[in-house]
DNA sequence: TTTATCTGATCCAATATTGAGCCATTGATA
DNA sequence: TATCAATGGCTCAATATTGGATCAGATAAA
């Protein structure tokens, strides 16, 4: 058995680390645990621990206890927490990477069934009356395309924004932002996405979904 | 046995609840029953009754008790469920939709402070000698990058992407994958971005940070 | 020998837990 | 209506845990 030295013991750490060990809530046990369980003196295994903060595995806090960096589950919660503060301008932005790709693999992927529920929003969106009937059947067609581009991650994201696109500071815009001017505009944009799709022609789906989210762009944050 | 500590005490709370245990009238247990439950004070119940409220998993209300926040199910909380589920493969695809993209905003809008961070994680990435140790600094290098972006949403987009990275299939995965070849491929690949990223020039920082993603992919998924 | 490292021990400072008590609100009961 | 038990909100002092730091000796390798 070679004898153990720190720098042994910190990749024996990583290791554990690395397969998962103490991911649960980003917490691994204090240096005097380590220290007995790995049968080693406590400096040794504060040295050892030492290295794993120097590669920036592991962060150390007097009193609390030594914690992992890399984020854990538990933390997914935070991120759409912080998520909350997205601003309309960010949002935009990404949706205009993000749409014209998911029109792009519906053009590819979706089935007929799937691509006539598109079609059925889009008229329902046409013939709309009010505004929240509009914006409902609106939200809807988009999320029918994100709905058969057959990549879950895309579609959870989607429903992320579309979630965080409920709360106050987008209410506000798109009360401001509707007129019947811009619905109908929305409408032949919807449309031409829609042909495109049914035309099975990504490319060109993808190049009117940017279009399309460059006017709402326009209209929403007014440039 | 690790000591319970209250964020310990947290994540269990939150593994009965999604285990559906106190579903019923959507009530928890007394502070004072679950502390003698779990062994521990009632101060420190309360403080991990605390983090399931401050992530809005549950509301307190004096004299009534404690309640899950159960009547929003299909919101956020049921996001990040589902993309727990995330596969590799459509976490892929939509990295080539966001990390170009990232590069590119960051080669306009990042600071030489912030570039420097990016060179950093670079080099201790090249340096490393063992696999935990380049694992981290590669994430923390692609991090940097979509911290200097300027588009909060992308940000924390990539938070979660880094987080189910973290878990289960991956870490196979990953460690299948892992070559010295591959490290050094990898090493340079950062290289052209990074260079791309200190000229300037979000084109080509965009081309290359495809370029890597695609070999990323090729290895991981194994096409 | 010299050098480097580990050991075992001790003290310190920051933080957390404990155990106890008191208050305000609530809902049920007399 | 008045009372009362249950519950969360809050404070406080004592104790325990934990990382930070240092030192003298033991051990092993060059």
């Amino acid at each position: 058995m070679p004898k153990l030295v720190a720098s042994d013991i910190a990749t024996a750490l990583k290791k554990r680390i690395s397969s998962g060990e103490w991911i649960e809530n980003g917490r691994i046990p204090p240096e005097r645990d380590l220290a007995s369980e790995f049968g080693v003196a406590r400096n040794t295994m504060r040295r050892a621990v030492s290295f794993l903060e120097d590669d920036g595995t592991v962060v150390r806090h007097v009193g609390r206890g030594t914690f992992l960096t890399a984020p854990n589950p538990a933390s997914m919660t935070a991120v759409v927490g912080r998520m909350e503060g997205t601003s309309p301008a960010d949002m935009m932005e990404i949706r205009q990477l993000l749409e014209p790709a998911a029109a792009s693999f519906a053009a590819t992927n979706a089935s007929a069934m799937e691509l006539n529920a598109v079609r059925e929003a889009h008229r329902i969106a046409c013939e709309s009356q009010d505004m929240p009937t509009f914006e409902h059947w609106d939200a809807e067609f988009h999320h029918r395309i994100f709905a058969c581009s057959r990549n879950e991650f895309l579609k959870e994201i989607h429903n992320l924004m579309r979630i965080l696109r409920n709360q106050a500071p987008w209410f506000e815009m798109k009360k401001r932002s509707f007129s019947e001017e811009r619905r109908s505009i929305y409408c032949s944009e919807h449309q031409m996405v829609l042909d495109a799709l049914l035309r099975r022609d990504p490319e060109s789906a993808s190049q009117a979904m940017l279009a399309h989210l460059k006017t709402v762009e326009r209209n929403l944050l007014g440039r």
